[in-house]
DNA sequence: AATTAACTCTACCTTTAGGTAGTAATTTAA
DNA sequence: TTAAATTACTACCTAAAGGTAGAGTTAATT
């Protein structure tokens, strides 16, 4: 019960990129080193974020990254969502089949008030209200 | 996000069995039809069910599996733990390093509710809170 | 004693997640 | 105009999770 490394990654990149709004552009070698994540990885997972939208690229020399939209406009679920890592609705808790409304799973009852709960956290959550409040990075 | 899938197995063998307490053994054969869990799958799951001590198999012609105890004594989180799956204490969320306490990573404040309700719910949801409550099997 | 129905063990196969290598394309600065 | 610094693309490699095959062991029934 875990998110997946790659999307640890992507909220790390994107808040570490929201942290920084003074530089107007961050290389794939400066996240790298700063994060501490495996160049290579990192730059197959930008591109996922570039296409996303989420992140808006500068090609060539001088160039680098930066966020597309507002901080306050990217939530946690959003970058879950790129990597098939959210809570989804119509997924049972215990793989059996869809969520139909009408036929529970045994550990339904238990998990709603908790599902419920995370969902709210990752949708509510934003950059903004992410970015820079650890002292981890 | 969700628990892997040998732990969704798990978990439903278990509370399967204890849901059939009238029959005093099930066989692995019974169970991969009720379940619709691959055979040769669900017997090596069985196999550490029964090193973990939560089950007892009795082998030879007419064995089975049975609870080794009561079902109020297997919590979810300790079907959890034997596959890794739990939520770990000392794990961050975003797969920096270890928590200690002092440091924080940017997600931890949003973080700290749902993860204190997910480990009170795995740890309190018994078999016997559970067995029998679905109507997804 | 042989047969049969069960669990157990070891080894392997397949799929997916995580990660790496090399090259092409783009842009700026010297 | 060339070299350097950068992102993008394609292909591959590795490790872990999920799953399968087959022979071995046990015990009741015939
Ligand atoms: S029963 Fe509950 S957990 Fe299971 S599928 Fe339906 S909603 Fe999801
Ligand atoms: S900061 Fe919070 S989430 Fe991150 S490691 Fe510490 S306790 Fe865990």
């Amino acid at each position: 019960m875990k998110l997946n490394n790659t999307s640890q990654y992507a909220i790390r990149i994107l808040a570490y990129i929201a942290d920084h709004k003074e530089k107007s552009l961050l290389s794939a070698v400066e996240l790298s080193t700063a994060l501490v994540i495996p160049y290579k990885f990192l730059t197959k997972i930008m591109t996922e974020l570039v296409k996303a939208d989420f992140i808006e690229s500068i090609r060539g020399r001088e160039g680098g990254f930066k966020l597309q939209k507002k901080a306050s406009e990217i939530k946690v679920d959003d970058i879950l969502n790129i990597f098939n890592d959210s809570i989804k609705e119509e997924e049972c808790i215990l793989g059996i089949g869809f969520c139909n409304g009408m036929c529970k799973c045994a550990l339904h009852d238990q998990w709603m008030e908790p599902k419920l709960l995370m969902q709210k956290m990752f949708r509510e959550s934003s950059l903004e209200d992410i970015a820079g409040r650890g002292c981890k990075i």
